[in-house]
DNA sequence: AAAATGTAGTTATCATGATAACTATTTTGG
DNA sequence: CCAAAATAGTTATCATGATAACTACATTTT
């Protein structure tokens, strides 16, 4: 995402705003601002990620995997089930992670369309290096202070 | 963006952070949640530019133009310096906004290398009918209703 | 006035998101 | 038990973001 540099004034705002939606000058600065934040959040993630060779889709199918209590391994669509994203890029995103051995597949018994997904010890690695940073970068971000 | 389906409980987070950020728990979890709503509300803002041909830079684009009080054309510098999107991006946009209609151009007397750019009537027409949905979407969008 | 530097914007290439249409396999239902 | 439908994942194609390196023009410096 991008955003405005500077964001419209109240004034500015009202100049737009006030003929369709009356009276919600300050209610939509405070979404813009929370956007843009957000957006700002969003890059500074995504250039954390970048820099150790990663990214935020990556860390997601990490975090999914490692945060399963009972199971070692999940399927390509249990990972679909819990990350909102378009299954082609997972599948290819998942095809680049096991091709950099951050994770490791297996076959279904079963069902020969299916894949079994673990950390592979490398993405383990990665993934338990990269959380610190990961939470000091949510914890500093301050967004939604604007609301307090 | 896209994100999490379902976020992490505060029992994960804790498990994941307390060992980082102890303490920071709740706050991690706000973060993510406003996160999540914020990608959630620049997807629902893609879609509807989307629908009508346009996108969200197109109309930051119209949007820093029009709203300049003195002037009825900015240089393309001029809008570089409104908007955070790198300058490659906004020089195919730009150019797709011409081609299509919605801006028009003039060259500067002094410097050949300078672009005048201005909201052509079509581009006018497509603005003024899309404001009065596009501050309905972000004062429906209650982004930030947790914090109150 | 020529060389060097600065400024405006573009081209080339890549990353990562989407949807539509596809293959392959399994399950269901007559 | 075989055709139809459902499910699992992929391929093809496109949209829209980024950075690095570039061209072209203008300004400054010597």
């Amino acid at each position: 995402m991008f955003f405005l540099k500077a964001l419209p004034t109240d004034t500015m705002i009202a100049r737009f705003a006030d003929q369709y939606a009356p009276g919600k000058t300050g209610e939509i600065g405070e979404t813009l601002k929370l956007l843009r934040d957000a957006s700002r959040l969003i890059r500074q993630l995504d250039a954390f990620f970048a820099r150790h060779d990663l990214s935020q889709l990556k860390f997601l199918i990490l975090m999914v995997i490692d945060r399963e209590p009972a199971r070692e391994a999940l399927r390509f669509s249990d990972i679909a089930a819990r990350i909102d994203v378009s299954r082609p890029v997972l599948s290819r995103t998942v095809n680049a992670m096991l091709e950099s051995g951050l994770l490791g597949e297996t076959p279904d018994d079963k069902d020969a369309r299916v894949r079994h997904l673990a950390i592979a010890p490398a993405g383990q690695t990665v993934f338990d290096s990269l959380l610190p940073e990961y939470f000091a970068i949510l914890t500093q971000s301050r967004l939604g202070d604007l609301k307090t």
